[in-house]
DNA sequence: CAAGTGTACTATTTGTGATAGTACACTTGA
DNA sequence: TCAAGTGTACTATCACAAATAGTACACTTG
């Protein structure tokens, strides 16, 4: 399920933080269901088990999983609502990469047209 | 006329670069024109001066920068031009970011909204 | 009770950013 | 000519984050 790239720049457990947020927005994990193990995940992508411990913990913190002790990881009741709330966050990223590109010459046309592109992607993908 | 913020998490170097471009894409620096020293900037802006000759390099690297051994480091003839092109390739960093703030529930219009607003941003300044 | 689970902790390794210091070659202007 | 200012190159060191390694503990399930 969750795919590692060694070579990256990005931290490993960035990366496992961004696939696990992925699979919540985009409905492929439901509230209510398990997350792998700490150690089983740390099995299968060949990465130290800290590692693993270190991205579930993030997203236990920001209310995304839910752990019971001698249980395992689940996904918290709440936790589409409480990622949509949070990534609305990233519009200020939006607009300084929109400030960058104005100034490199890309026409605001160009840019709402790249909008349109992405949210027909989407509407291609059976749901 | 450069601003570091030591608490940044980003590099020093980088926000160097960054500011750099900055002054090259809105026309503050036009080509031909002579960058701060490496020793002088180190001095003024309190860092090492291997920092600044990191950011320099890279500049040059990238046909930005032109320096003359003896005299100094000035503005390549087209480095807006360069510059430009070289930051439109951010539009693949730009549909990422619209498809994550798409899947967060955010409207295409919204974003198409926040355009505008930035656009309007630019056109207040005096040219 | 054994197996699987999350949790906590310390120690170590690795890579990057930054600092420190030195040395060399070039250009400019007094 | 020569001192000052310029870019360049190089090595060594420090600080920090990411990641690894290993151990130990408490809990739940079957």
């Amino acid at each position: 399920m969750f795919l590692i790239d060694p070579l990256s720049r990005k931290p490993v457990y960035e990366q496992i933080i961004e696939q696990a947020e992925r699979f919540v927005l985009s409905g492929v994990m439901s509230p209510g269901s398990q997350f792998p193990s700490v150690r089983g995940l740390s099995v299968s992508l060949s990465i130290n088990p800290n590692t693993i411990q270190k991205a579930y913990n993030d997203l236990e913190r920001r209310g995304v999983l839910l752990t019971v002790p001698g249980k395992g990881s689940f996904l918290a009741p709440h936790a589409p609502d409480m990622l949509k709330q949070q990534k609305r966050a990233q519009v200020d990223a939006f607009d300084a990469l929109v400030r960058e590109l104005l100034l490199a010459g890309v026409a605001p046309q160009d840019l709402k047209g790249r909008i349109d592109g992405v949210f027909a992607e989407r509407k291609e993908l059976p749901s």
